[in-house]
DNA sequence: CAAATATACTGAACACTGTTCAGTATATTT
DNA sequence: AAATATACTGAACAGTGTTCAGTATATTTG
């Protein structure tokens, strides 16, 4: 009977309803200041019906990192293809960076906001594994060319990573106003820092 | 008369109580989970008091984020004292980490935490300002001797600062799972990282 | 010293939050 | 047509930050 199969689909709109709705709350007004309740109104249900389908409103984030996830992957394929390992270890940076600075609601609730790390939630883990794998694959690379002062990936990776998150939480905790700089000169610094920083590890 | 000077004597006495409830809270359970309510539970008074003498909870947090800045200066100069610059470099990243890995929660409510930076608040931009200052005047040092592949003191600074914050920040939001570790590892780990990275920097 | 005033504090109330669950209305199966 | 299963509601619960009329105490004034 087709019944069950109707329902199952309307179960996975439903869930999409509710997820499309919830991500463009996120990233207008941030994880936080987006209540169940203004989800429930603007998909014009009650509140109570967004719990049958999502546990709680860490798994709405959790879907949300996942998908986010796979969007930074995305940008990476996308702008990070030089044939030249260290040159695409620069790509990766910068487009690590800009990403943030591009979605600021969207990194905030990918990296920096507080919530229970959920360990199930397959998209989660994999889409993270494989965006994390991008950097780790090049890192490889790199070090396989002996292109780098640096010989282990995953103090290579924990550096760039480190690097350009803390770039992108400072600015985005406005601690980065202590130098003074417009928002554009930001832009041109970090980018150049991720330059100069990679130029530096590079033999 | 010396009763306006009593009372004056009072109001910062009662502030401190309130401040010091407010940073042992703080402390053990983070700011979020911290409320108003607990606060004035904890030192008998009822909840409204407290508005009596903070206008609101960020300004709690402000006062305490000056606090916390002041002691990581303390950390620096106690930490860092080499008289090479660049070793003293070195020294500021490790105290910094270790800072972070130490105090957790303070670490969070001083750097990660949203909340709508606040110009005033002189403690804040002043201590903020020394130790930020501990760290340009270390880098100006490192330039002026020519010791660093680098001659930009803000671009050092953003480096060194985004490096060592990226590195607690992740592993604070338990980000670095994904490289599998013991904190004892990420603690080795972390310190081999900066002291790398110094090292790539350095001529 | 008593009355008037100033100060310190209270705690109920407001408007929110995430979450639960008995009850209802609709759809499906018997 | 009756019985059952499903989907949804919205009031209720316990919590949040914050405000403010009212009270109780301390100080000043006549």
């Amino acid at each position: 009977m087709g019944i069950s199969e109707r329902k199952e689909r309307e179960k996975t709109e439903m869930k999409q309803l509710i997820m499309s709705a919830a991500l463009k709350m996120f990233l207008e007004d941030g994880y936080a200041k987006t209540s169940i309740r203004n989800i429930a109104d603007a998909i014009e249900y009650s509140p109570g019906t967004i719990y049958l389908y999502y546990k709680d409103k860490d798994e709405l984030l959790y879907e949300v990192q996942g998908l986010a996830y796979g969007e930074l992957l995305t940008a990476f394929k996308k702008n990070a293809t030089s044939t030249n390992p260290v040159e695409k270890l620069v790509q990766i940076g910068k487009t690590y960076v800009n990403f943030g600075l591009d979605n600021p609601e969207l990194y905030d609730l990918m990296f920096i906001i507080r919530a229970p790390m959920n360990v199930d939630e397959t998209i989660h883990k994999d889409n993270g594994d494989q965006t994390f794998d991008f950097l780790t694959d090049c890192l490889k690379e790199c070090i396989s060319q002996n292109l780098l002062r640096l010989k282990d990936v995953n103090m290579g990776a924990l550096q760039v990573w480190s690097m350009s998150h803390g770039m992108v939480s400072l600015n985005l905790r406005c601690r980065l106003k202590i130098m003074e700089m417009t928002e554009d000169q930001v832009r041109e610094t970090l980018a150049a820092s991720i330059e100069n920083y990679i130029a530096s590890i590079t033999l």
